[in-house]
DNA sequence: TTGTAGGCGTTATCAT
DNA sequence: ATGATAACGCCTACAA
């Protein structure tokens, strides 16, 4: 029976140049180790047929499959899509692809993800925060790549990882209100129970407020997902709930334009009658008017790094187990001083 | 010399298990042909070791990765990334898993992206609109495997595809402008040297206004590349070139977007002296007030229905060569009348 | 229902 | 510098 798949196979190219397999596989991955005429032949012969090299068999053969898994919540939101198109560009200028999987926030589905991406022989992988099920990282360790964790830092010092204190640049936004005046301060937070950057983020107010003895009532704090529609109905909740604040705090820029979009609605100025910040710094925030006051996070830096981290390390290079990234305030129009006298509503 | 990768592999399995190799094989991956029993104790030795397929093993010896190659522009644009996350969504359900390349509009890029996906053994690819080098075809024709133009319609019939008409669309929102009244209207528009999409609805404006009898002087098109910031400095830059418009298109949401922010800085009524009109409805189109007059893309259903085509091609199914997605005018405030008289500035 | 054995396309280790 | 050949881990006729 004649072989039914029409692809060339490297044994194709080394006859018709004349060569030994081996010699033919020489030619084109260690250029180095043959005459310079002889892979010459093999070249000329390898185009002349259109030969691709076979990634599973080399894989095979290699243990090595050129690829990083990535597996990333919903790439839909823009930051993780800014990180997304980040490595992905950064991958492959180094000859390598990206497996990805993306998941919304349930951390069984990761688990199933990054199985798979292992399974599928990444050499390296990529996951966010630090919220996984245990197994998650039984199944990274034991597959023995080398495996980074993005946006948050792991505070252990156990894993590699690339990001910033979510916590910390929190309290930052939290104290440039307080140092603005606000006492009565209001969140509008991602879900807290399923991601360690929400949380966190939550927590650094706290803090920030508890260090200056000002209260954070549990009515003044509201969960949701991120969307822009969500900012707008938690912002509503809030109003409603426990009036009386003079600022809001989003856990992610699209919570705060959505309340900065109810704001106008609601004829309510700001920053005159109501303080806003937000957390990511997407390019709509700037472009507002005013301009949103927010976290700069660098995730295209992130995606970036992340992957020539990985691939350093692939290279045998040692990088630092711990990178910091910075996620300055960006202090803009929406956040001003409480007003003068009287309370909202 | 004993094996140095601790992974454990189906020999082992089936050795914990008492089984021979071909038996292991076939409890894992046809459970209907092994006895209950049996399967019973593979399956309980494959969890006892943790093991996991090799991929490129099966891959090797089945040729079918259990993978999909998508090859998109920036997935850090909006309607991208939110295809990327459907697509990925629907493939991991089938137990499959995607391999994503991201370039910046560049074909050659793409070509080199294509080559890669479809090296590494991608059963199926994914590419978007009709741009590419004809050698990009010509890779994915020769590799045998079904691939899916996303976001265009192929007028020729010869390729496999799911989008609508970007034409038709545009030539809607010109329409609805031409109903209100409107006479002088302007383009920010994409870049339509390098995307058929943005080509076709800056075509398609053309179209419906001489369909009308309705000039479109080149000064009041301008292409840029899309962004917020640029739909501002590109209406800004209209406005200094060509006034007396009283509507404007944009390529894309954001694009209009941009434009819409200008007015508001310059105290520019929208609708009452200008009316914008965008393309491809992201969540924010919906939240702004007023709320942006806009072609709604499916976007994520794209993604959805071409992962979903190639999984029943790879079943042996067949499925229609061309898939049309509905894309309608979405009417919101934005666009209205143009002003009784006298015109901007 | 279960086991035996050959093959999938490369790389890498030996000789030569 | 080149050639022969044994892995690499799994699937799948074919045989029992």
């Amino acid at each position: 029976m004649p072989r039914s798949n029409p692809n060339p196979r490297l044994e194709d190219v080394a006859r018709a140049a004349g060569v030994s397999l081996a010699t033919a596989s020489r030619a084109l991955s260690e250029p180095g180790m043959v005459r310079a005429d002889t892979r010459g032949r093999v070249e000329q012969a390898a185009a002349m047929l259109g030969y691709v090299p076979h990634g599973a068999a080399r894989a095979l053969a290699t243990s090595r499959t050129r690829t990083i898994g990535a597996v990333f919540p919903p790439v839909d939101n823009p930051i993780f899509a800014g990180a997304t198109h980040a490595l992905a560009q950064e991958l492959a200028a180094a000859g390598y692809t990206m497996l990805l999987a993306s998941y919304d926030y349930d951390l069984d589905d990761e688990l199933a993800a990054v199985r798979a991406l292992v399974g599928r022989g990444a050499d390296g992988m990529v996951v966010v925060g630090l919220d996984h099920r245990p197994e998650t990282l039984a199944v990274l360790e034991r597959a023995g790549v080398p495996w980074e964790i993005t946006w948050s830092l792991d505070e252990s010092g156990r894993h590699h990882c690339i990001g910033f204190s979510h916590r910390g640049a929190s309290i930052r936004v939290a104290q440039h209100l307080l140092d603005l005046g606000h006492r009565e301060i209001a969140v509008i937070a991602g879900d807290t129970k399923r991601n360690d950057r929400a949380r966190e983020r939550l927590a650094g107010v706290k803090d920030a407020l508890a260090a200056r003895g000002v209260k954070l009532p549990p009515k003044r704090v509201i969960e949701v997902d991120f969307s822009v529609a969500n900012g707008r109905a938690g912002f509503a909740k809030l109003l409603e709930r426990a009036p009386g604040f003079t600022a809001v705090i989003g856990g992610n820029d699209p919570l705060a334009i959505g309340a900065l979009f109810e704001c106008r609605d609601r004829g309510i100025d700001v920053p005159g009658q109501m303080s806003i910040a937000g957390f990511d710094d997407i390019e709509l925030a700037g472009e507002l008017a005013p301009g949103l006051t927010t976290v700069r996070v660098p995730s295209a830096e992130i995606g970036r790094e992340a992957g020539r981290r990985l691939l350093a390390r692939l290279a045998g290079k040692a990088v630092p187990r711990i990178k910091e990234m910075p996620a300055p305030l960006v202090v803009r129009g929406t956040t001003g001083p409480p007003p003068k006298k009287g309370r909202l509503k």
